[in-house]
RNA sequence: GCCCCUGUAGCUCAAUGGAUAGAGCAUCUGCCUUCUAAGCAGAAAAUACAGGUUCGAUUCCUGUCAGGGGCACCA
């Protein structure tokens, strides 16, 4: 990877220069990120960057001008000099770096030797990692709300295995027959209530007739209930939303296989479990929390008691690296998992990730649907490309505001097509280059445009944003890199014709256009998104 | 009252302890006899307010104001 290259570069001649003592830099660590390397969007400033002097200034006592000139001077006498065309000091400092065209085009061929590998890093080395997400209840259909947990979190295992973490997708089915919900739906079921009513359950209960009729228990009824809308969700899921799940984990069965009254158990024995107004508490105090309630006074377990039982079970089954992500109600409830965690005993990551509101502001999407907005009207309104990408757009933990009616206006217009229309245009060059002889040659020395170079260096740069998301969670930066890539090629193909007389011009720009499909696909397939041939 | 998230262009959203704060939509101006104009080039337009830390703050800290969420023997 080139800006890890020129990472090292920088730090090797800051070393050195410390090591024969040209300067000092008592108490501070290189390791630590200060050697920041940064992809320049202007060209004035290099392809990349480097803020390193200014970072090391003070505890050199130097001038951070002369401190860059002397990084300079040092790489430019080392081995990665020949990574480099030009090195210039600029500003308050900063080093610029301007990478020889030579390195681009020989990476184009690195591409093509990769394609869909191409991206992949192995920062995960393997680690069993877990991402729990969507998690909406088998009561209903699932609402625009939980539609950004399921792409964010989609997305985000994609982007994680991409990394080399060993990540499995899973979603938690609130389905014990002691919880209030299922109480509640039971009641529903059996037309003692109207709790979750929606139309959609009307039409469930109504084809589930048969086999309710012969029950009296409203656990039973509720239980059965919220199977066949777990099938729904499921089917809705995989089909519709195209989420593969590794694991769809039951609270009922967490309750059949005993591991909620094992973990009581386990609580009862480190003396955390006390006993107050007829209920018994896991003391949180010690942890600065609040105590919480495991077993109600009428003797049923609680839901944070099961969910104590869920994560145990999660941290068992050997995951190092567990994500949860939450909806915005949730977040109060962070601080108590965290502190649950470590009295587990549990030595991984351990992360929450909470998605913010959804708001309506369009108000109805259908007059049959009500006012709750499904996430499959929108689906069906503005197809899964548009949803997913609308959803990608933010980050998550802002509040988004849904406006139905532009997200239905602008689908023609939406950035997804921009991006997938980079697409077609490839792969109609691509059908039309079939006709035309390859000059079996490489990119070498051919490819001297800045739109060529422009959009070689963005080919490049999806392996920094796999690097930088699968660290920060970030993934927007996915969208925003998708849309920087479509423009470096729409500038390309307005700037240089593909296919020409000249037949080793033809063939290098050739092998240009197919790099960038393949970059192309394997952004769409982190995305979650098609990438059409033709439009 | 306490806790969490957010305040950036007319609208919807990005980004960053650094060098000119980016996109899309909307408005305005150019560009199709050549691989898809769902495109390209250009104009105009923004960091809520007040302090602080820093060589440098839109970013970090404090306060104010505004919006949202949470403070259950619900999940």
């Amino acid at each position: 990877m080139i800006r890890q290259e020129i990472k090292e570069a920088v730090c090797e001649a800051v070393r050195s220069l410390a090591k024969d003592k040209s300067i000092s830099i008592e108490g501070f660590s290189l390791t630590s990120g200060a050697a920041a390397v940064e992809f320049s969007k202007d060209r004035d400033h290099g392809d990349y960057a480097s803020n390193i002097a200014m970072q090391i200034a003070q505890a050199t006592k130097k001038n951070p001008k002369d401190l860059a000139d002397l990084i300079k001077a040092r790489i430019e006498d080392g081995p990665s000099k020949k990574l480099f065309e030009k090195i210039e000091v600029a500003g308050p400092g900063f080093i610029n770096f301007r990478v020889s065209k030579n390195y681009f085009q020989k990476e184009v061929s690195r591409i093509l030797k990769e394609k869909d590998k191409f991206g992949a890093i192995n920062i995960g080395k393997n680690l069993k990692t877990q991402v729990e997400f969507i998690s909406s209840n088998p009561s209903g259909q699932m609402h625009v709300g939980n539609g950004r947990g399921a792409f964010y979190g989609d997305v985000l295992a994609r982007i994680l295995t991409k990394a080399g973490y060993k990540t499995d997708k899973e979603f938690y089915i609130n389905d014990a027959k002691v919880s209030k919900q299922i109480q509640e739906l039971g009641k529903t079921a059996l037309g003692h209530g109207e709790s979750y009513l929606t139309p959609y359950l009307k039409e469930t209960i109504e084809k589930l007739k048969p086999g309710l009729s012969k029950m009296v228990s409203e656990t039973e009824a509720g239980y059965y209930l919220s199977q066949a809308v777990l099938k729904d969700l499921k089917k809705f899921v995989e089909k519709k939303l195209d989420i593969k799940f590794d694991y769809w984990i039951s609270e009922e069965d967490l309750y059949k296989q005993s591991w909620v009254i094992s973990t009581y158990d386990i609580l009862k024995k480190q003396k955390l479990v006390f006993e107050k107004d007829d209920a018994y508490w896991l003391k949180l105090s010690d942890a600065g929390q609040k105590d919480e309630v495991l077993l109600r006074k009428n003797g049923s377990p609680t839901y944070f008691l099961s969910d104590i039982a869920y994560h145990r079970y999660k941290i068992e089954r050997g995951y190092k690296k567990i994500i949860d992500i939450w909806g915005a109600d949730h977040q109060g409830h962070i601080p108590r998992m965290n502190a649950v965690m470590k009295i587990l005993g549990y030595k991984g990551e351990y992360e929450v990730l909470i998605s913010q509101i959804v708001r309506l502001k369009g108000g109805k999407m259908s007059k049959r649907e009500g006012n709750i907005i499904t996430l499959e009207s929108l689906v069906d309104e503005v197809g899964l490309d548009a949803a997913r990408f609308f959803y990608l757009v933010k980050s998550l933990n802002a509040q988004m505001e849904f406006d139905v009616e532009l997200a239905k206006e602008k689908s023609e217009k939406s950035p997804v097509f921009y991006v997938q229309y980079a697409y077609a245009r490839i792969s109609s060059i691509l059908a039309k280059s079939k006709a035309v002889k390859p000059a079996a040659s490489s990119a070498t020395g051919l490819l001297v445009f800045s739109s060529e170079i422009e959009l070689i260096k963005e080919l490049l740069r999806l392996q920094e944003v796999v690097e930088d998301t699968a660290a920060d969670y970030q993934v927007q930066r996915l969208f925003q890199y998708s849309q920087d890539l479509a423009t470096s090629f729409h500038k390309f193909y307005c700037d240089c014709r593909v296919i020409t007389e000249d037949k080793k011009l033809t063939a290098a720009r050739l092998q240009l256009v197919m790099a960038t499909k393949i970059v192309l696909k394997n952004t769409f397939d982190l995305m979650g998104i098609s990438a059409p041939e033709k439009m």
